[in-house]
DNA sequence: TATGGTGATAACATTTACTTAACCTCATCA
DNA sequence: TGATGAGGTTAAGTAAATGTTATCACCATA
């Protein structure tokens, strides 16, 4: 996901920390919509979707906590980052901002720097969010692709890429047969021309590597991990 | 499986995290049950028999693995799905708890985003298991396309291609008399030309396999499949 | 520039599926 | 009754698919 792409929704009374916040932010690249209170808040969120939401606590008309609990209740809006600022020191708006959704929260006064790096670190979960089980476990393997390493009974393996592509696209679905095309289009992509005994030859790998068992062919059809 | 029917115990003896958690897993609407230790824990999944446990590891009177590897050994709770809490790096942690029979863990500090769409991602393989999609049963067979396999009397019988798609073409309506031609357009395609003897050949061969029953001869017409 | 790992390939071996041919059985009907 | 046609059976040959190994080009890295 481009910079250029994540929208921020950022939400305070005071227009001055709109000004420098949405200035600071607008430098690192986002795309950032303000509101000036909890209603035109909840309204503008409906309309842009935005990515993130930076949420003051303390609001006329509509609290940031009221309007968290609105905004959650959207069902587009689910996977948006809600994270508000608070007063330092005001621990129980904290605990009502979680319960209201919240997903973190951002201390009084604001020093650009800590809050560019803080929303940069929300939006990399985002990321984090996006490809979630990123460790499988089937039957003796573990296979971790954030580290792109295999564990095999306590025992790490680490595998090139092509073989870890290989190997996590089979047991992804551990029985499924996947033909030969399938593999190359997933595994190689759809434009790649490779030879016809590119694939075996990786099969043979991962056998010798993680178990001559784990791997069956279906002749005329393709290859299954078997647990 | 409605969200409302999915049961989910939580185990942490920390009463911040279970409300915290808890709180969230609720407003998704699953049913969470609470425990603050793995003794309390193995007895409430023995009565409840929840459909997933979060876990942490350290916990006073059991720990997490213990519990786990207590739970596992439970009969009722073998497709029971089982994740860990554990402090990020605590790599040790990890491989123990796959070793105690875990299928995920998840790190801490708790981000209740990042653990509500694991949950969901977790869940979403349980309820896989239960569907059946490419899998056609017939009397005592069980024919599954997507793993190329077929199933008689529990019993797994592998077929090569052809067969395969000779047993799935008549299979796919029993009773139903499928003409040579037919069987010749669906199963070799109808450019090919092959010898008179060739269905009969692997008709006999599923019979082999199969059981002589179920295929009948009609003269001068073709085959069909009956229960 | 040397090194080592990766990934593709070619050449050959091996295995398996599929087809065929030859022969057999059985029912039907002139 | 024996000629005919349809399908059954078997083993063997062939073709197809996959397994195996060695080798080479490429790339990053020391």
């Amino acid at each position: 996901m481009n910079k250029k792409e994540i929208t921020i929704l950022l939400v305070d009374d005071e227009p001055d920390i709109l000004e420098i916040v949405g200035y600071n932010l607008t430098a690192e690249g986002y795309n950032v919509l303000t509101a000036e209170n909890g209603v035109e808040a909840v309204k503008i969120a409906k309309k842009k979707n935005p990515h993130l939401i930076i949420l003051d606590v303390m609001m006329p008309e509509m609290d940031g906590i009221e309007a968290c609990e609105q905004i959650r209740k959207l069902p587009d809006l689910q996977n948006t980052i809600i994270t508000f600022l608070t007063a330092r020191g005001e621990d129980y708006s904290q605990v009502a901002g979680f319960d209201a959704g919240a997903d973190d929260y951002i201390t009084k006064p604001i020093r650009p720097k800590v809050l560019v790096s803080k929303v940069k670190a929300l939006l990399r979960r985002l990321k984090e969010d996006e490809s979630s089980d990123n460790v499988v476990k089937i039957g003796n393997l573990v296979i971790n692709r954030d580290e792109y390493k295999i564990i095999k009974d306590k025992k790490e393996i680490i595998l090139p890429r092509k073989e870890f592509e290989l190997l996590s696209l089979l047991a992804s679905k551990p029985g499924k047969v996947f033909k030969r095309e399938d593999i190359l289009d997933k595994v190689w992509g759809n434009e790649v021309i490779v030879g016809g005994r590119t694939i075996d030859v990786h099969i043979r790998k991962l056998r010798e590597k993680i178990g001559d068992d784990s791997f069956k062919t279906i002749k005329g059809v393709g290859y299954k991990f078997v647990v």
